[in-house]
DNA sequence: CTTCACTTTGACCATACGGTCAGGAAATGA
DNA sequence: TCATTTCCTGACCGTATGGTCAAAGTGAAG
């Protein structure tokens, strides 16, 4: 992070270099802040120390703590419908949802307080990202139960309910970030090594692949 | 609630009702606070209003907004320990995971709030139930883990991963308490119907009862 | 060097919050 | 009736928080 910061100043270091590192840095604090504490329990002094800026300079670079937050839930909204591109262009139930949860595992693992800022967002009746459920999410949720209906209809898996199979994939993957601690506590106190990481998802394909009767 | 409490002071009403009545009424209302607001987020005002007594009366019953937070998180836990007796008794999966799912799936749908409270205590790493998951948690667990094992041995179920199975049932039933927002605003905003829960129960407990090899 | 836009920050403010307390009301038992 | 315990609550307090602002710092362009 430090070195990044000096590289970019030292590179092409201009006037918009100042501002896109920093802003960067604001929102990696806030995420890890808001997902630590929720919104309500965040304070823009502890975002501040934590991204080693004066308060007052947040302030420069985000308006409001409410306008910092919409930030950083966009952002995992972001990540997450990159990833679900693999449900696309997948030929079956196997590449696609097999697909599908490798990508929100790994993301549950590279951005667990992205998952926990948005699970709380939801759980708080989504004041701020409203919109986004009733448009985009719902757009790609239909679309994706189109496409499993498609392969159920191929006779590539079992008939079952599109919906709460997208509920099963959503709740599975991302547990293994919003629980994370729980998990940790019930593994020793020990973070999942990258051989746990690989059974946990190799656990979860199988089960959720063999339910569908894919394989 | 209201009849409840005129039934219980024209009963057997005394002054140990006074306080189990109030106890009640303001853990109800904290429980809801708690869960829409967070724990930063929720104010004794809110709770107090919320359970239509001065905040001065809630210092009375609970010392502090911790105590009260802490009350509220031990109760959604006890609930589901006692649904969890389902697990043992049983005679094989279908029974077993199968009983557990539709208890878990009923308290969802029962006690949102409570659901999300204790989400986001996790979430947040567990401050003030950390001894919980350390004790009563991990050894329930472990239990469970090697109840399924058994099965896995007797030939009843597939060979899997007790422990992510576990996790899955976790993650699947309590999504439908804490992402309830969510599935409500992809319901066409509206919250699911008496045939809609049952649609989900069936199909949660189908997707894992075939994932496992049981049916 | 001067200018000018951008960035930084300590000091400050109004508000809201958790918690306290004194004094009164209500219930109970003798 | 009176004494005692329990319950109730408006008023109050210290603190922490989100946000503001004026003044200073910085560096590229002319």
């Amino acid at each position: 992070m430090t070195a990044d910061a000096q590289i970019s100043r030292i590179k092409p270091g201009r006037r918009t270099d100042i501002r896109r590192e920093n802003e960067r840095v604001i929102l990696d604090a806030a995420e890890k802040v808001f997902a630590e504490a929720g919104f309500g329990g965040a304070t823009m002094q502890l975002i501040a120390d934590m991204a080693g800026l004066p308060k007052a300079n947040l302030h420069y670079y985000f308006a409001t703590k409410e306008d910092l937050y919409r930030k950083v839930v966009q952002q995992i909204f972001e990540i997450w419908l990159d990833a679900a591109m693999l449900f696309d262009d997948a030929p079956g139930p196997v590449e696609g949802i097999g697909g599908y949860i490798d990508a929100k595992m790994d993301i549950s693992r590279t951005h667990p307080h992205g998952s926990k800022v948005w699970a709380s967002e939801v759980m708080h009746g989504a004041p701020v990202i409203q919109d986004y459920l009733e448009t985009t999410l719902r757009d790609w949720t239909e679309g994706r139960i189109k496409a499993i209906q498609r392969w159920i209809d191929e006779g590539k898996m079992r008939p079952v309910n599109p919906r709460h199979l997208l509920y099963m994939l959503w709740a599975t993957t991302q547990h293994y970030a919003d629980f994370g601690h729980q998990i940790q506590t019930l593994n020793d106190g020990k973070p999942l090594s990258d051989r746990q990481w690989q059974e946990a998802k190799a656990s979860v394909k199988e089960l959720v692949l063999r339910g569908i009767g894919a394989i």
